[in-house]
DNA sequence: GATCCTCGAGTTCC
DNA sequence: CTCGAGGATC
């Protein structure tokens, strides 16, 4: 090797530690001690000489930070160690409770946790081979995710070797975010360039993780923070959390600074409080405090409920509220008709995202609130997600012509609206007269759950309308490319698409067929019991209701009998079909129009008709699903434990047999826990099928 | 007649 | 997700 060479080995190994240190300074420590014109200069400088001499180039050299070619599509990387969700507690009492469970499973005096504050950005895990960055790989389903290695490799806050004494294998999990000043500043730019802005630093740190060009994450101001481990081989773990956490610091990852060792229930309740009132002076998002409990041998014989710790709990901070004015408050009517007044709001940003309207339900709530058109009120996302006007902040001018009046004919149609005695809700009784009403029953037609016609949305429906091509559901299958091609952003391409679509819902089961009619009172479920019954349109449009309620009365007088002697009930006929509903059934069949258009339809869609015969591995059993399964889609796991011969509920009770869970928290847990419902995920409900299965 | 359980309907934003 | 109302049950 000649003596120029081995000086650039020795100048390009110096720049690169050299880098790395400034780095690890400013994005660890957030201590800055070059200049980004030194670092710039020094990053230069070693593409110069790697550039010379290509030998020197090495994986984890700073200068391969600024992107490799894009992907087009991401691989998917198998957790060798799954990356749990969390527990949730929204509640000091909630909080309690976790600390209880904690001492009651054998834990004297006060409990010290690992405190940290929980990071509003996207979880991701590294993998560091001998000290070297190897691979990372998004959360995904928590089983597996997105290999997003040569996004990672851009984020300078991670570093691409690790400081001595790493150990052979070294999973580390943490949170890539992006600072808000760093995200305004990012958002100017876009502004600038005329590029679209972001919603929220969130927002902005998922979209440039998941840019399919890492040159495009190469310049997005990404940070990341370390709160964990995966799989560790080649060392003997600490013996705390926390002491995990400094571990980590030492081998140069950022970790938040902002963590702490309480103790005991008040020692997490301060440490909440604190952090809530420093919340907004912090440089980045939060969304609650993470406490674990932190001796790692406590945490193990803890162990895990479905997919989360047992020894770790989020406790998030309350739902942001933001005050707002309510410009106007307008009239929506729904597929039944029903009027729902929303208020329209001057936009406010709340719980991360710009809020402009939001449902007042009905008038008596509006009556119950005391809301009127100008006033200032208090918004908040309820549940993380739908906007809920929580009342009055100040009164506005309150004009007579501000407050709110159910109006006595429909906004759309004209037609008399009518409140029945003790309903909450005001319908147009205009019925099929009324566009919104015609509109909004072929939207449900088309729908996902009912013919499940892609590609026939609002806009389409608008125009079809609109454009008399299409009165009722019948119509929509009498529809010509050329018509459809007319339409406003619609080309031949897309016009042939929807036809392929509309002509794909043609042979849907008689269950969804009935579903799709839109019955009022008569949803996904009914709508399957009446096709386990009838079989075919045929006979539902024959049904003598009369007969059928007659029958049904007896049958449950026997049924009254038979469980009073303690013999076993029959089955009930048309379960959870009462009079009302069979009111409405009879009333909606008996129509011309709608046997008129029934007709039609059964004529172009021939809806597949039932034929009897039920599988009984599970007869009798009561599920209810939360959350999002690793591997199935929901449906998917409803269909299968159908197809079983168990019912599928959608809340939870005593008569509940099992919670199949995706998530870890929320409502349904809580209940389930409570009543000590057994919860299953995923994996035990496939064992719970092979069981059975296997042992009949 | 009361109570518990379930389902249906409406809804927001990206 | 939440509310309200219908249905089942005692």
């Amino acid at each position: 090797m000649n003596a120029a060479s081995d000086q650039a080995r020795k100048r390009a190994a110096f720049l690169r530690a050299e880098l790395e240190r400034h780095n690890y300074r400013y994005y660890a420590l957030d201590d800055p001690e070059a200049s980004d014109a030194e670092y710039d200069g020094m990053l230069r400088e070693l593409e110069k000489i790697e550039s010379s001499y290509p030998h020197l180039r090495t994986a984890d050299s700073p200068t391969q930070r600024v992107g490799e070619k894009p992907l087009r599509q991401f691989g998917t990387v198998v957790h060798s160690v799954p990356m749990l969700s969390l527990l949730n507690a929204f509640s000091e009492s909630e909080l309690a409770a976790f600390n209880r469970r904690i001492s009651d499973s054998g834990c004297a005096g006060n409990i010290e946790y690992s405190a940290e504050p929980k990071f509003d950005g996207l979880a991701v895990s590294l993998r560091y081979e001998n000290g070297e960055f190897v691979r990372g790989a998004t959360r995904g389903d928590g089983a597996s995710g997105e290999d997003v290695t040569g996004n990672l490799r851009t984020v300078r806050a991670i570093p691409l070797r690790l400081r001595n004494g790493a150990p052979s294998i070294f999973e580390i999990r943490g949170e890539v975010l992006m600072f808000r000043a760093e995200f305004e500043a990012l958002n100017e730019r876009q502004r600038v360039n005329g590029e679209k802005e972001f919603v929220n630093p969130r927002n902005a740190a998922a979209g440039s993780l998941r840019q399919l060009d890492p040159r495009v994450t190469a310049v997005r101001p990404l940070r990341f923070f370390a709160y964990g481990l995966g799989e560790v081989v080649g060392s003997e773990l600490p013996e705390s959390h926390s002491a995990v956490l400094d571990w980590l610091a030492e081998l140069g990852m950022p970790v938040s600074v902002e963590r702490a060792v309480v103790q005991g229930l008040d020692g997490a309740l301060r440490f909440y409080r604190s952090m809530d009132s420093r919340r907004a002076r912090l440089a980045f998002d939060i969304d609650g405090v993470v406490f674990k409990v932190n001796s790692l041998a406590r945490q193990q014989e803890l162990g895990f409920v479905a997919r989360a710790p047992r020894f770790a709990i989020a406790y998030k901070f309350a739902a942001e509220e933001a005050n707002t004015i309510i410009t106007a408050i307008d009239i929506q009517v729904g597929r039944t008709g029903t009027l729902t007044p929303v208020a329209r709001l001057e936009p406010v940003f709340v719980g991360g995202v710009t809020v402009t309207n939001a449902t007042l339900h009905n008038e008596d709530e509006i009556r119950r609130k005391d809301l009127w058109a100008g006033d200032t009120v208090i918004v908040r996302r309820a549940g993380d997600v739908i906007p809920e006007v929580v009342g009055v902040a100040k009164a506005g001018p309150r004009k007579p012509a501000d407050q709110f009046v159910m109006p006595s004919e429909c906004p759309i149609c004209k037609s008399a609206v009518i409140r029945l005695d003790g309903e909450a809700a005001a319908r147009c009784s205009g019925g099929l007269f009324c566009v919104a009403q015609r509109k909004q029953a072929l939207l449900h037609f088309a729908s996902r759950r009912a013919m499940d016609i892609e590609g026939l949305g609002e806009k389409i429906v608008d125009q079809l309308v609109d454009r008399k091509l299409a009165d009722s559901p019948a119509d929509i299958y009498q529809l010509r490319v050329k018509e459809i091609a007319l339409l406003d952003r619609l080309g031949d391409k897309s016009a042939q698409n929807l036809i392929d679509s509309i002509n794909a819902s043609r042979g849907r089961p008689l269950s969804r067929f009935i579903f799709a009619l839109g019955i009022p009172g008569i949803g996904e479920e009914a709508a399957k019991v009446l096709a386990r019954h009838f079989h075919s349109l045929d006979s539902l449009l024959l049904a003598d209701w009369s007969a059928i309620a007659e029958e049904k009365k007896s049958n449950q007088r026997a049924n009254a009998s038979r469980k009073r002697r303690g013999e076993i009930a029959a089955p009930q006929i048309l379960e959870g079909i009462g009079p009302e509903l069979m009111a409405s059934l009879e009333k909606f069949l008996a129509l011309a129009q709608n046997r008129e258009i029934i007709h039609a339809l059964a004529e172009s869609t021939k809806p597949e008709e039932v034929i009897a015969g039920t599988a009984t591995v599970l007869a009798g059993k009561t599920f209810v699903l939360t959350g999002t399964l690793p591997n199935m889609a929901r449906d998917q796991a409803k269909e299968m434990i159908e197809s079983l011969g168990a019912r599928v509920s959608s809340s939870v009770s005593s008569k509940t047999d099992f919670v199949l869970a995706g998530d870890l928290s929320g409502g349904k847990l809580e209940t389930a826990r409570a009543l000590g419902v057994r919860i299953i995920d995923e994996s035990g409900f496939m064992e719970l099928i092979g069981k059975i299965r296997g042992g009949t």
